[in-house]
DNA sequence: TAGATTGTTAATCGATTAACAATC
DNA sequence: TAGATTGTTAATCGATTAACAATC
């Protein structure tokens, strides 16, 4: 299966009961969490499926059926409590504690994503960034980080317990840097870099790409 | 439908023609001119739909089939010749030429965004950067531009003709920028803001956003 | 009670795949 | 010619939707 920016090679050892889930439905739920979240900040306390999906632009009928293979979270006639529904998700997706993520490339790109502010409420904390130029290892980036040496990659995945790494580097050094993540023991890795990378099947790589996104809007314009 | 970093409001007015190929379809194809790309800069000249296949983790009948909507592009016995089918991706997509891109928001990211090389060669290229803060307006950033102010937005729009703009502003400014870009006339926004945007059906949005990638990772992590 | 909305079923719709004749 | 690979068909597989009984 090819997904980007919304493809991503799937396929990977599940538990026995999530087997059957089908990704494409584990995919929407953080929309689902995102939506419920901002719901919450308006200080809404109850929604339906028909409300979330008219916000998001789908069926009522496919999020009902999403949710419902996890439980029964609504009420008839009532529809959905937001807070409960909202832990209910950040349960089901193991957001409901903070995962260390390493970020490797600290470009201008990979110094965006060390400043940003809102990982840490979903989820996620970078927990360190690392880059080959000596020029940038030693400076200072993001909340208190300081950029290290990749080659101490073991060391950090070691002393964090990170699975998860994010890749900010040109697409010429990707597959390489992949590699090492793989050998340092990451099994998601979330690449910017605009190239596909090769993987061993149970690391699981998404990918974002603004020109994919481009590219797929201008087919439609004239 | 609904579609993140992968996902997007789609459905939109379409030329006939073009009104029974699958968006599922579209989508596909910039990740195979990516791919086709990278082997041309290897020197390679020529390719088949399973070694495409075997690079991207799909299958060699899909893309067959994902290319046969648009006409014959191969040789049996032989495969694709890669320049000639980069040309007709290149075509199909409309990227046979450059499109003006209006980026909204001059943060971290806004500012990596404007420093990307790599647009130009893609088909993109940004020709304004706006933001609403004065201390920014006025700014430089990226290939010479200068920051200007997201006010003037009518102005820059009708300078450049875009119909395509880049979000990367914070969420609680996202459906206000969104609004003021529709009004200004533009069709295709990217939007990095972690909000599913409300907008006219004319409209394309499609989205990038981290935290959905990994949210969606960590349902297999334990 | 009347109205609203869930969770679920079955039908529909659409996408992927396997197979193969055509042919380079 | 023999081997390889396309483009296409038909079958399979999977996802979405409409409809509705249950029930808050």
């Amino acid at each position: 299966m090819l997904r980007e920016g919304g493809y991503a090679v799937a396929s990977d050892a599940r538990v026995q009961e999530k087997a059957s889930i089908p990704d494409i439905v584990i995919g929407r739920l953080p929309v689902y969490l995102r939506t419920l979240r901002l719901l919450a900040d308006d200080g809404r306390e109850v929604t339906s499926s028909q409300e979330l999906g008219e916000h998001l632009g789908i069926s009522s009928a496919q999020i009902r059926k999403d949710l419902s293979h996890f439980g029964e979270f609504g009420k008839q006639g009532t529809g959905y409590n937001i807070d409960f529904l909202c832990q209910q998700l950040q349960k089901i997706l193991n957001v409901d504690r903070i995962w260390p993520v390493i970020l490797v490339g600290a470009g201008s790109l990979g110094t965006a994503i060390a400043n940003y502010q809102e990982f840490e409420s979903s989820g996620f904390r970078i927990v360190a960034v690392m880059d080959e130029d000596p020029q940038k290892i030693g400076k200072p980036i993001g909340q208190g980080l300081q950029i290290g040496d990749f080659a101490d990659l073991g060391r950090s995945v070691a002393d964090s317990g990170a699975q998860i790494a994010v890749m900010a580097v040109p697409a010429h050094a990707a597959q390489r840097v992949a590699n090492e993540l793989v050998e340092a023991g990451l099994n998601s890795i979330l690449c910017y870099a605009p190239i596909t990378l090769s993987a061993p099947s149970h690391v699981r790589v998404e990918y974002i790409d603004p020109v994919v996104h481009f590219q797929h809007m201008t087919y439609y314009l004239r």
